[in-house]
DNA sequence: TTTT
DNA sequence: TTTT
């Protein structure tokens, strides 16, 4: 029977995506994501605790990750859990999960940037030229050409 | 900042609820969830895709899924995704993923039941006895007591 | 800047799909979908509270919903709000809000239906033939096909 | 049986929060939140879509909306469909929609404010002090005070 | 108007 | 009425 495997998060960027520029035009990016969560324990005292993402781009969102997104940024993405099962070397049964994204946007990204020069750095300043005026991607179909 | 981390599932339990009770009243259920994506490849064969998910249930939740919940019922999840990472005997880096649940309905359930007898087996047949009674169960403080 | 306005619901159809085929092959369903939630008040009574949504599905997915909806199925729904505008005789301003269906599946639907007559009345006995089968469908691109 | 009725939204808002307090400590924020697609029509030429939403918020979430929104900020939200039902003077039966706000949080916030005057308008500038340290706000039971 |  |  169809089920329902839809994950979403609100996080930022480890860092710059890795980009791989596979054969027959296949383009695959891979991101570090990072949800927070801020609560008190019992105590009172304000605790954090930060969840790592695997997220896993392909085709035309991986163009857009590549040329548009940098380590830092806020996105809002949606997607659904992957996972592959392999044996090691040991013969151990091995797994690892991936959200495959469906759809992203990055989030806030004031441009104004008076004066914000291009930082030899790729780390994400939140004045790169209009990053905001990227739509979501919906990845059925459209998501083999570039949005603009 | 704070961030989202949401996961929203329909799909079928691959077997009974494993429970263990721990000290100081905390339960623990763990959960298998199959959810399932069907489409057409490009030569119009359809193919079916499972993707299997560790849940994690605390408390009032593992307590209603211990009592209710039966290899092959249909469920709702909704929860977020946490790892645990360890190193393992060789000193390799592991990670596991695991979907704490937050909130949980039972799906279908159609009891009316008739001649629907108590099987030995603990397989879902559609005709327990009132499953689909039991309410989204959301985690924050309601959750330690059973909820009807 | 890209936004997200998602919408996901759980619940029973108060009555058979409404369709009108329109002119150029265009078909448009509407659906009447009440979500219930349940909940012990102050006092510990409880309390179940009933929303009706307007579910609006077009082209394909509506030419699947008259086929197999029927008063009393539960559905899984994911869609966006949309609202109509409008002025009313008296020039006050008005407003509609609607549900557009994105994607849906049929939940439960336990069909092997012992004993289960075709009754003359369209309700939903949960015994009608295989209405699991039909997967989710997703609304861009692949919507004007009847998915097997 | 239980249901769900889930919104998720990202989106903009349009105006400062309204606000009232009631008697018996009870707050409510009312707000405005306009969440746009953007999509290129049949022709190539780009299209945008805004839906307006009322939003509704209690309690302590209102007094946070109340101290920290502005017109323009940027929300993630997530809260579940409300509509309120009556008949207008002509007798004719009228309903209003509403999100009830479950949790929400602040998007972007670049804060740091190299130069940013405190306008005297409220219009978000994207430089107020740390909007983006506000936590994702959970209704239920610990809304009642502010989170830090 | 559904469902439990 | 927001945002780009």
């Amino acid at each position: 029977m169809a089920g329902v495997n839809k994950v979403i998060l609100v996080g930022n960027l480890g860092a710059d995506p890795e980009v791989k520029h596979l054969e027959g035009d296949k383009v695959v990016a891979n991101l570090r994501l990072a949800t927070t969560e801020a609560y008190k324990d019992r105590n009172g005292n304000r605790v954090e605790n930060t969840e790592w993402h695997d997220l896993e781009l392909w085709d035309g969102q991986a163009k857009i990750a590549e040329q548009y997104l940098k380590k830092g940024m806020q996105l809002y993405v949606e997607g659904k859990i992957k996972s592959d099962s392999w044996q090691d070397e040991q013969g151990n049964n091995r797994k690892r999960v991936k959200i495959r994204v469906i759809n992203f946007t990055m989030l806030g990204g004031r441009p104004e940037g008076a004066g914000s020069p291009s930082q030899g750095t790729s780390a994400y300043s939140g004045n790169s030229p209009k990053p905001a005026a990227v739509p979501v991607m919906d990845s059925p179909g459209e998501e083999d050409d570039l949005p603009f």
